[in-house]
DNA sequence: GAATTAAATGAACGCTTGTTTTATTAATGT
DNA sequence: ACATTAATAAAACAAGCGTTCATTTAATTC
């Protein structure tokens, strides 16, 4: 046999695709063959280098295509308003949502990237550190114009992404709690760690109730 | 050649454990090999198997070894006093106490569970749930004597321990900040996040300060 | 309907993996 | 001094790895 009735390249490349992110955050990159792979496809090991080159390119374009989604949905969701606590929740809210949505290319993403060469790590991380820094922005002009009481904004965006970011580790979408539930939560946990002035926070969550933003 | 001079079983055991701990944190479980080790160790690869078995035998010695110092290190320094706030701050120094000095150790932990073989895997997860029951005892209390603001202890366990293991991800201790002033802010924003009373905060960092307890 | 291109197969290559077997030397106890 | 045991080396195992090669079939184009 060879070529099969009704393959279509762009069909298998996503499928591709889709498969090695389920595999890879369940077995690990290391540890997932090309040809576990494949079969999860429903191909024989070389039709994958079709498509990529080498198993870190495939790596590399799974991670490549995470950070960019991420850093375009913040895009898409950041509000107008000067507001900093408006602007922070908006942040930790889609955070949350987009994470809660890939969880399996989350951990691709945070589990994988030792696998990478250096010059490949250090393109995941600089798309990393632009996102980062939307959040040190926000956090930084929070602090100058009296809204939060933050120490030192580095390490407490730092701190804020671990958190939030944690959720994927425990958060099974079927349990207790809803992704609305867990943000809501994530979002009053946040406002307080920043030292947002309360009085403006309950306002706020009354209005993000009404108009649900997220 | 066979045994060497001046070899000693204990002292090459515990050298095994030491570079097993720095590559497998460096380069992931997968990635190393045991010749890669032996080497590191100074020795010829079947030299470990007179002290494994199997690789993941090490794997999980040096998981389980971890975790059981990290709930003995909390065992040595809880605090006696029923006061919440205080038993709150003393946990989380500890644990980012802990978990910078043995960083590379804690990477393997956290990355590397999905190595284990089921049973193993739940063995660890049994003590890492043992350690935090602990702090959802003290978050519980806390909220039911009106000291934290805490919507629900189980979640904010959750999010307080994914902030402060957080901490290895960046903390490098030649940089900008001291292990003292990462813990300080920290316990600042943990606080926070429960929504301890500030009144009760400002007396209770000045006296840490004095005593310094971490 | 012949020629071309796209998509996949099957076989194989060179290498590395974790591990086992066997033999050899150093330290230890008597 | 001698027997015993602990600690290692050296060689080899079968299995599996990522990847390449040559080939075959399906779809598309002219």
């Amino acid at each position: 046999m060879a070529r099969t009735a009704g393959s279509d390249g762009q069909k298998t490349q996503a499928a591709i695709r889709d498969a090695a992110v389920n595999l890879i955050a369940r077995l690990g990159y290391e540890a997932v063959t090309m040809r576990q792979l494949a079969a999860e496809v429903g191909v024989q090991a070389p039709a994958l280098y079709r498509y990529f080159p080498t198993k870190e390119d495939l790596l590399f374009d799974l991670m490549t295509a995470h950070m960019e989604a991420l850093i375009e949905s913040w895009e898409t969701v950041r509000p107008a308003t000067p507001d900093p606590a408006a602007r922070l929740r908006a942040f930790v809210a889609n955070h949350i949502r987009f994470h809660v949505e890939r969880r399996h290319s989350t951990h691709v993403n945070n589990m994988e990237l030792r696998s990478l060469s250096r010059e490949r790590l250090s393109a995941i991380l600089r798309l990393r550190g632009r996102y980062e820094k939307e959040l040190r922005l926000i956090l930084r002009e929070g602090a100058e114009d009296g809204a939060f009481r933050v120490e030192d904004s580095t390490l407490t965006a730092m701190a804020i992404i671990q958190m939030v970011t944690g959720v994927i580790v425990w958060f099974r979408p079927d349990e207790r709690l809803s992704v609305d539930e867990v943000t809501e939560t994530y979002l009053a946990m946040t406002m307080r760690l920043v030292g947002a002035d309360p009085r403006h926070e309950e306002r706020n969550v009354r209005e993000s109730a009404e108009f649900r933003a997220w």
